[in-house]
DNA sequence: CGGCGGCAATCGTCTGACACTTGGATGGAG
DNA sequence: CTCCATCCAAGTGTCAGACGATTGCCGCCG
């Protein structure tokens, strides 16, 4: 093993976790006898332990009955880290928005037949709820409205992977553009696209649930590259 | 601010590295700097630090010229921290194999396409590289090759974020099943796929090689689905 | 029986010290 | 003048010890 003994000690604990040697909800040993099995300081052994829980391998807690626990990473875990991963390619200028816009083609659109067909009441009622009107609330409210649409006609499909591929993509596409000045009729637009989808799903209507959420992204895609021709000069 | 120093402070720099106020590369102040302009011990930094670390938004290295820089997160580091994601997720059962491969489909399939028309010629002699000879190679060799074969066609998609968010899916099925005994023809039949995927790609035949793909992922969805029901009995 | 205070376990934080690594500066040999 | 070995300075890496903060439990007292 090469490299600072907190790097090992955390990669040691990590192939343990990886490998089910230690289960989900299992708690590790406290930080003096993990100092002492290793034969290293404690200031090593908690280094190693911040690193494994910033990628969320363990959670620690105080007090008499806290210590660092296994845990399993959730879907908004891996999404949020996914989300500052992707906004940094895209600052970066290694990932464009035609790229991004892309990967949401290849995914929402077949996510749209797939949340039409298995799609329960309640979720309908969720979507529901995820629609807005352009003409009353403020821009803050429409945006965060927008994505809590797509959100949750992903979670319909009842593919938690799609959610935490998907979620990030378009994240970063609205903390981007959510402030800039839209296109006149952009959010009106928007809101009628969404509409219509909500109806479609409702129907149990997968081919019109596809095309629709197909010509969507189209307008989107139009929007956002024309934003961002224009925040480019 | 709520939680331990340790938490704050990462979160503090991350903001700054997140808003661009950081920029890539830049050097941060060294630990005892740090330790003073925000009133903490230096351990207190140094678990600040190594949190950071673990999420690659900084690199620290020793020796005079040392430091921590703030780092861009490479394709690499986001496909691994969502293999470690997916993987853990797959074995808590709150994703099957069924979800997996269709998510392969959705992106691998248009991916075929995008690489015949894209690659280039140094990318096709990465692909046939790629290929191996089922009869001659151990398992080992074999089970590398097919990975490379298709991370080398999307990486001739041109499209880096296919590559990120693929990648960790075929590497988690086949860590999954890669030591299993494999029906009888399979490695050959997968190796037919892809030295027919490589004709079509060097032919930029598109929607052939968009068909060859779903035809070719079909057969991996029908073994790998066939290997999980046997190993759970 | 219920509230309340102490108690123990564990993490959180600070201080100070020293070892290790690295790259440049220094100085002598050829 | 060039080249190589050596020393030095700036950092991170690691350890030991101490004390504070938090939390749940247990026993005491009303």
């Amino acid at each position: 093993m090469t490299g600072p003994a907190y790097a090992v000690l955390a990669g040691t604990i990590r192939a343990r976790i990886l490998s089910g040697e230690l289960a989900p909800g299992s708690r590790l040993p406290n930080e003096q006898e993990l100092s002492a099995d290793f034969g290293v300081g404690r200031s090593t052994v908690r280094e190693a332990l911040r690193s494994l829980a910033s990628q969320d391998l363990i959670q620690t807690t105080r007090g008499v009955s806290g210590g660092s626990f296994v845990s399993v990473p959730t879907v908004g875990h891996l999404s949020a880290h996914l989300e500052t991963g992707v906004t940094l390619m895209a600052a970066a200028e290694r990932v464009t928005v035609g790229q991004l816009m892309s990967l949401r083609h290849l995914l929402e659109v077949p996510a749209a037949g797939e949340a039409a067909r298995h799609r329960t009441d309640e979720q309908l009622e969720d979507l529901r709820r995820a629609e807005f009107d352009p003409a009353e609330s403020t821009g803050e409210a429409t945006y965060s409205a927008n994505q809590d649409f797509h959100l949750v006609l992903l979670r319909a499909t009842g593919n938690p992977l799609l959610e935490v591929i998907t979620a990030p993509l378009f994240r970063v596409l609205a903390t981007r553009f959510g402030r800039d000045h839209a296109p006149d009729g952009f959010w009106s637009c928007v809101a009628d696209d969404h509409a219509e989808l909500h109806d479609l799903v409702a129907a149990r209507d997968a081919d019109g649930a596809i095309t629709a959420m197909r010509r969507h992204l189209d307008h989107l895609t139009g929007a956002y590259l024309q934003m961002d021709r224009l925040s480019r000069g």
